[in-house]
DNA sequence: TTTGTTTTGGGACGATCGTTCAGGTAGTTT
DNA sequence: AAACTACCTGAACGATCGTCCCAAAACAAA
């Protein structure tokens, strides 16, 4: 016999744990991982403050948490852009240069926030699947012919995004769309 | 007249300056910036507790100023390597696939440190030029006859690192090295 | 030696931190 | 209804935090 109707407290813990977990995630964009704390996420998410630790173990777990939740998003992002480009017909490259606008304009705090996830894993063993996560959807979902090409290609997206992030002010999509291209064309 | 003979206590006080940034960069390349406060960079120096307050206004200086210091060492460190590869006359792959391993294998903690000052630098604009100043290097540097495949070159090199570091053991040079003759290879 | 400047370092203050705990509420099962 | 489970939360503890204060020491200039 299967359950079909769930807990409805386990449902209520489950959907403050995501809130929670959002939360965090508006923090650490608006000021990095160091802004975390039991009480300014608590603050953020309109809980008491206990409520964190309840949830969570600790503080790490929160943390590991949210920037897995991070990782996963972004690789559905990136799922998603590689569906439209090829419904489009298209290479990829005009797609890839629009998204590398956005991420260092108008969603540069969560980019930041992706990046500190990188730096997380490079310490927490237990991140780097999460980090890698979207690496990986490129990989399994872009035919390769050229290995070496393909990881010039991840490469250079990685430090297109990191080196726009210490731009003064964000670089346009028509700006990177030479790069972009670059990276993207067969030889 | 020229003051030939500096201060003794002014020389003392700019001894102990160094000595707290360096204690500050070993506790970033061991713990990150998170483990940075006064009393666990007096103590890696050896020195008392209010040291760091009276030689650094805040905590943020001695950041700032430990970041500063760690680009610059970067920066002369590219700056040998692109002179050592052209003393051999190289197009510099195999001195860059080196580097790069060194970076990514002894250095890793320096090398994590370097990237916790671009991410700081994201957020604070008085970092931005120390964080560039690597990039610059290499850029008056080098002779750039193709301005987008040089941009492609800086951002393979970012991208390698940063993923180099989230992998579960770092590369050798000779994994790095295809990737680093691709990026070199012009056309 | 006297006077002034710079560095040193112990002690302490208030704030904030992560976490614990116990009592209370809501929902499920019997 | 009673027993049980899961979630909620206010209060508080000890630890640690950044920073200030002030007297002592080291050094330079007079």
């Amino acid at each position: 016999m299967v359950k079909l109707q769930v807990d409805g407290r386990k449902a209520r813990g489950e959907k403050r744990r995501t809130e929670l977990i959002e939360a965090t995630l508006r923090i650490i964009e608006r000021d990095g991982v160091a802004g975390v704390t039991h009480r300014t996420v608590a603050a953020e998410a309109g809980v008491p403050t206990t409520s964190t630790t309840y949830h969570f173990s600790s503080l790490d777990d929160l943390l590991v948490a949210t920037l897995i939740s991070c990782a996963r998003d972004m690789a559905t992002e990136v799922y998603w852009m590689i569906d439209r480009a090829r419904s489009r017909g298209s290479r990829g490259a005009e797609e890839v240069a629009a998204l590398l606008a956005e991420a260092l304009g108008p969603r540069r705090g969560r980019t930041m926030a992706e990046y500190e996830l990188y730096l997380l894993a490079a310490r927490k063993p237990e991140l780097r699947p999460a980090a890698r996560r979207w690496l990986d959807v490129l990989t399994s979902m872009v035919r390769h012919d050229d290995e070496v090409a393909f990881r010039v290609f991840l490469a250079g997206i990685d430090g297109l995004l990191i080196q726009g992030l210490i731009d003064d002010e964000p670089p346009s999509a028509e700006e990177l769309r030479p790069v972009v291209d670059y990276l993207l064309k067969p030889r």
